[in-house]
DNA sequence: CTTAAAAAGGATAAAATTGTCTTCTTATGT
DNA sequence: ACATAAGAAGACAATTTTATCCTTTTTAAG
């Protein structure tokens, strides 16, 4: 569905909102503690963040990654969009290169409902709305 | 979503199942070059897809691939099941290493019924049914 | 029985994704 | 200014997915 570095991405999102009202930067390795990602890969993912301005992100010591208000309000679907792009809300489920209705593959009708259903849900929910789902703890971000 | 190999293996299926009235047996080539794949790609997913008797094959000359009226009733699920497993329908979005109702992650009470809604539209669509969608024109199995 | 046509199977290769390591840059406190 | 702590950036490596090539096996027709 997403790859595996979308996943790292959606969870640092919500991990770093969480701690807006703590009004604390999260560092790079405390993140990677909390979504269980490799240190260094999730250094680029965040990368990618913060070049999106997904997250906002501060060199130096007592630096680290944090939320602006602003940010809270992006949808989970710009954090899809930056690290896999659309394409998994836009392609043919069999493989055409176009997924259209005027030239549909033989489960176009059927399955293009559910498609823009996802990226509707996608485009609604938002980093902030989730980060607060956690910290009602009626969620979590680890295993176990 | 699902994987380039899936959607090929998809493809594959509906075009050797829409031949069932015909009587004949397609060849590897003529299936690749209908699914746009490579020959000896198309080839290894064909024999995957004959393993688990999504399809029939039949060697030597006059051979090639078929569908037998029983095989018209598989669901596109097993086929998805066939070539990538089922993890799509049941892993957690934010890559959690379980998705359950105990221990969700922030989207999982919103993304799971969508989950349940696709894997349900694949295990009633059969292999049959989109034939027939292709048979009656309309629609394609190909691009352009 | 021989020949030939087709799929099966195995070994390799290319491309994409995921992960690692080292150096550079920026910000902070003294 | 300096030392230090953190992210940024680039080069490289491992793994997974996709693709290719060659040989073997099976089957049908003559
Ligand atoms: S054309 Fe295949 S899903 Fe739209
Ligand atoms: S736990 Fe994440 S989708 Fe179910």
């Amino acid at each position: 569905m997403i790859s595996k570095s979308c996943k790292y991405a959606i969870r640092a999102c919500v991990f770093v909102a969480s701690k807006v009202n703590d009004d604390v930067k999260v560092s790079m390795k405390e993140i990677a503690n909390e979504i269980e990602a490799p240190v260094a890969f999730t250094g680029k993912i965040l990368q990618m963040l913060n070049k999106r301005r997904i997250i906002t992100s501060l060199k130096g010591p007592y630096g680290g990654f944090y939320c602006e208000k602003y940010q809270l309000e992006t949808p989970i679907l710009e954090i899809v969009n930056a690290i896999d792009g659309l394409a998994v809300f836009k392609e043919c489920v069999m493989g055409l290169h176009q997924c259209s209705d005027q030239h549909p593959c033989p489960m176009h009708f059927e399955y293009s409902k559910t498609k823009e259903a996802l990226m509707k849900s996608f485009s609604e929910t938002t980093i902030g709305s989730l980060a607060d789902k956690l910290i009602d703890g009626n969620s979590y971000l680890t295993n176990n």
